[in-house]
DNA sequence: ATTCTAAACGGACTACGGTCCGCTTAATAT
DNA sequence: ATATTAAGCGGACCGTAGTCCGTTTAGAAT
């Protein structure tokens, strides 16, 4: 009998994943970088995935279960790296601001995240409102925008009023109002920063 | 030659349709309701409608364009009817009470729409952000939105707010809460009064 | 080294939305 | 009636996401 050893990244429990799936996992990822780089996000088909990691169609599947699955994956790092700053970070957009410049902050940073990967955060959500409204990362959005609202004194409801706060960010819209209709990532702070001003006015 | 005679329900200067077309557009229609009659928006499936109404695939394709199109032929009559309750209807939804009654009308008729044709509203968006965000219909409320904020006189960019407004009352988000969530229509349209009343609040 | 087994693999297969194109037919002109 | 023609039709076909299941293989046990 053998200890479990620990592999980061891995949820917790695990058995330790075989070296050749791991293996093909590396090529899977860097493959699908790839792809996207040449290609954009949309053109990117399972198929030719598989095709130039050089694997079965069924592993792509087994690894990512989906191609949303297959995209949430590839936005893991920078969505880690976005809960972080909005947990640990700085002010303003991390603890020790006031509520409401904190909320103008995560606002900001989201659009910012947006017009970055907004592309493979619309991919990744596609295709199930499950996966688009209670993902892990967005229910954790949800959250944070909730204790804000509370913080602040919004005692009514602060959940829903967060649910409409967070519809106002939600990536296919401000994608859709960057790339479709030639909105400045600025205009859309700064009509973030007035709708949450307006709103915690006085509460 | 002779005169085009006018045809209700079709586009200014279209010809008239042939027969057979009328007959199977007929048959297509109460085929469609018929099959999301018993079996649910999200079950119907193309092939299905064509073989229920006796047609081929090609000419469900042909009348609708594509499933949206369809599902949005279905809706019509509904929104038709809520679009003239918020144009002409009786105050506080149409004209002539104060512009943060018709908003807190709007949303309260919008929620009670969602709550009962929601899955089809869903289905006549999915699958293209453009016929979800640019669809005649999305761009009329929108406008309305719009004209409410700047009567109460928000005149900060009030196209985006308008935006944000909408994205609240986005079919899928509030179908979503409502089935979901179990979150009442009630508990709903509260929240969206509380919304709109703090935001308006001293314009 | 051999055996064993559960995990992993691969690619044929299905379901579905959507397209294409050769055939049919309603409506009009003669 | 007949001819003409463009709108309409149908269903084979395509691309893509996702499933299934017989085969392979890594890694542990002996």
């Amino acid at each position: 009998m053998s200890l479990i050893p620990i592999r980061p990244g891995l949820p917790f429990g695990t058995q330790p994943e075989r070296s050749d799936a791991a293996r093909n996992r590396e090529r899977l990822l860097q493959a699908a970088r790839d792809l996207v780089a040449e290609h954009g996000v949309d053109a990117v088909t399972m198929d030719m995935l598989a095709c130039r990691a050089d694997v079965g169609k069924g592993t792509v599947f087994r690894r990512f279960g989906s191609r949303a699955g297959l995209m949430m994956t590839l936005l893991s790092d920078a969505e880690a790296e976005f809960q972080r700053e909005f947990i640990f970070g700085p002010p303003p957009l991390g603890p020790g601001a006031p509520p409401l410049e904190r909320l103008i902050a995560f606002g900001e940073a989201r659009i910012k995240y947006v017009d970055e990967y907004g592309e493979l955060a619309r991919a990744a959500a596609e295709h199930s409102p499950q996966n688009r409204h209670d993902a892990p990362p967005v229910v954790l959005w949800h959250r944070h925008i909730e204790m804000l609202l509370r913080e602040a004194g919004l005692d009514r409801d602060p959940w829903l009023l967060a649910l409409s706060l967070g519809a106002t960010l939600d990536p296919e819209r401000t994608l859709h109002a960057l790339r479709s209709h030639g909105v400045t990532p600025e205009r859309l702070a700064a009509s973030w920063r007035e709708l949450v001003t307006r709103l915690l006015k006085d509460a």
